[in-house]
Formats: C-alpha cells, structure tokens, sequence
DNA sequence: AAACACTTCAACCGCAAAGGC
DNA sequence: AGCCTTTGCGGTTGAAGTGTT
C-alpha cells in the first residue's frame, strides 16, 4: 500500500521539492505517481506529488483572482453542477478545482451571509441564483456520479509512455538519469530566487541528461522542461486551444 | 506596536471510482 | 467475479497573511 508511513513528508514543499518533482513528472509524465514518489527519492506520497503537481506546479496554471468572466462562469456552473468542482475547473483553463472551491467558500459564502442578511431584514426578497444554489443544489445531489469521462486539464498525459517505455526496458538508464537529476538539483543551492531556478532547471536536460530519456521523442523534445505538454493543454471539450502560450516559470507565485 | 479577528489557500484526509491482475 | 492498488474528488483543516481596533 505504497508508502505511506511516518517516514513520509508531510507539510509545505519547499523549493528544493518541487523541482525535484517537476523534473521527476517531465521524465515520467503525470500518471504513474507512486511510481514517480518512490523513484525521485521524495519522501511524499504519490497522492501528495499529485496534488502538488495539479494544484500548482502545473505549467498551464493561472495565478491571480479571478476574473469577473471567470467569476460569472463560476456562479453559473455551480447553479449548473453544484459542487462539482473538478468539472467546473475543466470549464475553466487554467483554474484547478482546489482553487474553484476556496474561491467559492470564501467568496461565495460571504455572499451568501450578505444575502441572508438582506432576506431577514426584508422577508418579501425572493432569491437569486446565487444564495439557492450556495445552499443546495438538489438537481445536482440526485446526479448519478458517472458520466462520460472528460480529460481533466491538469492531465497533460506528458511523455508518459516514452518515459515508461524507457525506464521499464532500461532500468540502468532509469537510475543514472534519477542520479544525473538529483545531483543536478544538488547544485541547485544558492540561488536567491525560484526564478533563477526555473531558468537553470530548463538546462537540466542538456546538461544532465534528462534528453536522453526524451530521446525517441527527439521531433517533439522540449527546449524548455515545460514545452512538452503546453501544446495539448486547455482542449476543453475539443473547442479552441486556450493558454498555449502560458509560460510556467512566469506563472508561478513567487515564493 | 500589539493583540485580536478575519481571510486566504496549500495541503491533508477519507472515500469512491477506475483499472489491472 | 473479486481483490488490490492507484487515481481522482470533495470536504476540511490550519498556517500564514492581512486588516482592524
């Protein structure tokens, strides 16, 4: 039952973490998590590398508040689903269901005490969408849980097979590449900022061999660690390709 | 400046579904 | 079909940050 123990890591990444993480998926791709917690020598769970992939290191991932569109495209999905939040999040590019919901608890809640408030001192206000579907949502809890399985966002399918191909028919070449990555990450110390991180990681590959596990996929490989899944981000439902351009080190919070 | 209240959000937990054997 | 493992989801918690008194 994988190895989840007292040994494992519990709390805030640090920095050191993340790249070690971020380098471990760009290898694996974004599936196979135990597998990539075990191999990247990171004392976390797979569940706990996930979530930290998908809630934020993720390339494709907004920061910031939410827009008034995305705002309205939240009030209306949730009268629509109600609590559904990874279904929401994959209406919203760039927005994880971790995000959709704290956003809705804080910012929905208030809203919904304000238009409590309005409701008791003048009892004839018939509701808005907003307070009914705060409080319940019956359409959406007599919803069957099974339906047509959408690609999450967060699902970049990566080079998944090329790595899994890779590592399962080169074991050798599995553990030189770990050791080439995590002594890379070694020399990471230093740095003042993850800025400067994020530029070196990108070097990773060239430097250290991380190329050479991308090798088959020599016609696609990245020159940056990120560039492999950007492009086949932000599918929603075969619509338009959205965030193609979205640049992970610039996206993410500074530390 | 300090103490307290409130807000935000990363991360955890438990459960259920999916997938593999 | 049944068991086991992995993945994904929704609810919840708590530390850190921010605002207010």
């Amino acid at each position: 039952m994988g190895q989840e123990n007292n040994m494992m890591r519990k709390g805030p990444w640090t920095e050191q973490e993340d790249i070690q993480l971020v380098s471990f998926v760009n290898m694996c791709g974004d599936r196979r998590w135990d597998f990539i917690a075990k191999v990247s020598g990171l004392k976390r769970s797979g569940k706990s590398c996930r979530l930290r992939w998908v809630n934020y290191l993720h390339p494709g991932l907004k920061r910031g508040k939410m827009t008034p569109q995305e705002e309205r495209r939240i009030l209306e999905l949730h009268t629509k689903w109600g609590n559904r939040w990874s279904k929401i999040a994959r209406k919203l590019p760039g927005r994880t269901d971790n995000e959709i919901k704290n956003y809705w608890r804080t910012h929905m809640r208030k809203k919904a005490q304000e238009k409590k408030r309005a409701l008791s001192s003048s009892p004839s206000v018939s509701d808005s969408s907003i307070y009914s579907s705060i409080t319940s949502n019956p359409t959406v809890d007599s919803m069957p849980m099974t339906e047509t399985k959408e690609r999450s966002f967060y699902d970049t399918g990566g080079l998944e097979m090329v790595a899994i191909t890779n590592f399962e028919c080169d074991n050798y070449k599995m553990k030189s590449t770990a050791t080439s990555v995590n002594s890379a990450i070694e020399q990471q110390d230093g740095y003042n900022s993850m800025d400067e991180i994020w530029k070196d990681i990108t070097l990773l590959d060239d430097d250290y061999g991380i190329a050479s596990v991308f090798g088959t996929y020599s016609e696609t490989t990245p020159s940056s660690i990120w560039d492999y899944s950007l492009n086949t981000l932000w599918m929603v439902d075969g619509q338009e390709e959205i965030g193609k351009n979205m640049y992970f080190p610039d996206n993410k919070r500074a530390i």
